[in-house]
DNA sequence: CCAGTTCTTGCATAAGCTTGCCAGAAAATG
DNA sequence: CATTTTCTGGCAAGCTTATGCAAGAACTGG
């Protein structure tokens, strides 16, 4: 098992169960507990998971018991979500990824809007629900405790069913070469269902993540149409995806 | 359990009651009072609590000091909830429908319990994922915006999918002859499905919803096996049901 | 293809952290 | 004031971590 093979299985476990232990994972992986330690704080320098004694958590541990708002990148993710609420019509049938940028839409969205929204999200979903008039439908599954959203094959089947318009996709790295990647196995593969079940595909990410990469690839920007950041359409970093054909807002 | 986690869910608990105990942490983490007392200090250091002799305080607590909210059938509730987790256990796959009685029941989980726990209700769920070790699955359907939970016949046909070992009905209104009866036509269909697939029936109530009626029909009370209130079990009350068959708790 | 270099891993040892227990002090209770 | 409960600080046991070292694997530049 390779280096890097091991470390985005271990950062994987975290992610899905919100903590490791050194020991169990020595086990698991059959490697010596040094080995796991100094990959975990490898990762820890990196910013990917919290090392504490004894094994390691997931950055979101922290969040679900003190949600902080970041008010750093808040009002960015604002911006991005009025231009995504702009494209969303009466009727249409909306599909949703996860994540703070996808909240901030559904707070953005015309109170008169008659719309139906579906999201494995469930900090999402509770944001939907205060909105008068959309509908919402929920894909269930097994809940990710660290990402709060439903993975597995249930979801996914649940998603091939969907014949949605438009799918709004929080991104966390894109990059004109390799494309749309995440750092979580689940999330990938629920976004890769929800990319093939949409007419549309539309990113949203903050001009940060823009040429960025995380571990695992999901898709290739050609399979994106509209591409939203906090910038103007005309920002020098963006001329690449208009470039690629792509729908820059 | 790690450091942080039990730390984690002091505080939750803390936010969550507004106080604690020394003493009845100890006994629901299984460690001593002195650890305890290490992690409440620790956390008053870092100004998350108020410590004080013999537990431990919010910091909400000065401002809610007289709670306003009813307080009333609040504390029936968990005494019911109580009573009801104490049937779970480890390993078990429990199916539960929504309601704030069932929301007691995930506050009052044990700690480290490692169970299934399956529901359709977004509130009971967010409880859940406090929880640190059990499983959750999501049922996904269709969100009623005012029960919060999902329905539909896709929510139905994944209850049937289901063989849990336990099932927990937050009961609206129950008496000796009509049985079970409830006043939302999509529920009363969901709670018929999470019946027909689970081994163990038990149905939570206050005592004040005893011996009443709705307009919808849910089913006798031959089906369920368990019925828990606030009240002692030989309460004069609840004498038709165990005359009945049924266990009461 | 090979010698030199860098990486990676496991081991041993020493240092550090966490926890439970204890004795005496302090606080609450009636 | 006596009794009970809780708190404090110190200590020891057990587990976790850091560090240096050595062996092997992988890479590099002739």
């Amino acid at each position: 098992m390779l280096k890097k093979e091991r470390q985005a299985y271990i950062l994987h476990q975290v992610n899905l169960h919100n903590k490791v232990l050194s020991s169990s994972l020595s086990l698991n992986i059959n490697v010596s507990e040094d080995t796991i330690r100094r990959d975990l704080q490898e990762l820890a320098d990196e910013g990917k998971i919290i090392k504490v004694h004894g094994g390691a958590l997931s950055h979101s541990f922290n969040q679900v018991y003190y949600p902080v708002n970041n008010v750093y990148s808040h009002d960015h993710k604002k911006v991005i979500a009025q231009k995504a609420a702009s494209l969303v019509q009466d009727g249409m049938f909306v599909l949703t990824s996860g994540g703070t940028t996808i909240i901030e839409l559904a707070r953005a969205l015309d109170p008169q809007l008659k719309a139906t929204f579906i999201s494995g999200s469930i900090p999402v979903v509770l944001e939907y629900m205060q909105h008068p008039t959309i509908e919402i439908i929920l894909i269930g599954d097994k809940v990710s405790k660290n990402s709060k959203i439903t993975v597995g094959s249930e979801a996914i089947a649940q998603i091939r069913r969907i014949r949605a318009d438009i799918c709004f996709l929080g991104v966390n790295a894109i990059n004109i070469k390799d494309g749309i990647s995440d750092s979580d196995w689940e999330v990938v593969h629920l976004k890769k269902a929800m990319i093939e079940s949409s007419r549309k595909i539309v990113c949203l990410s903050i001009a940060e993540k823009i040429n960025s990469l995380q571990p695992i690839h999901l898709c290739e920007v050609s399979k994106i149409h509209t591409l939203i950041t906090e910038l103007p359409p005309d920002d020098p970093v963006l001329k690449p995806y208009r470039d690629a054909g792509i729908e820059v807002l």
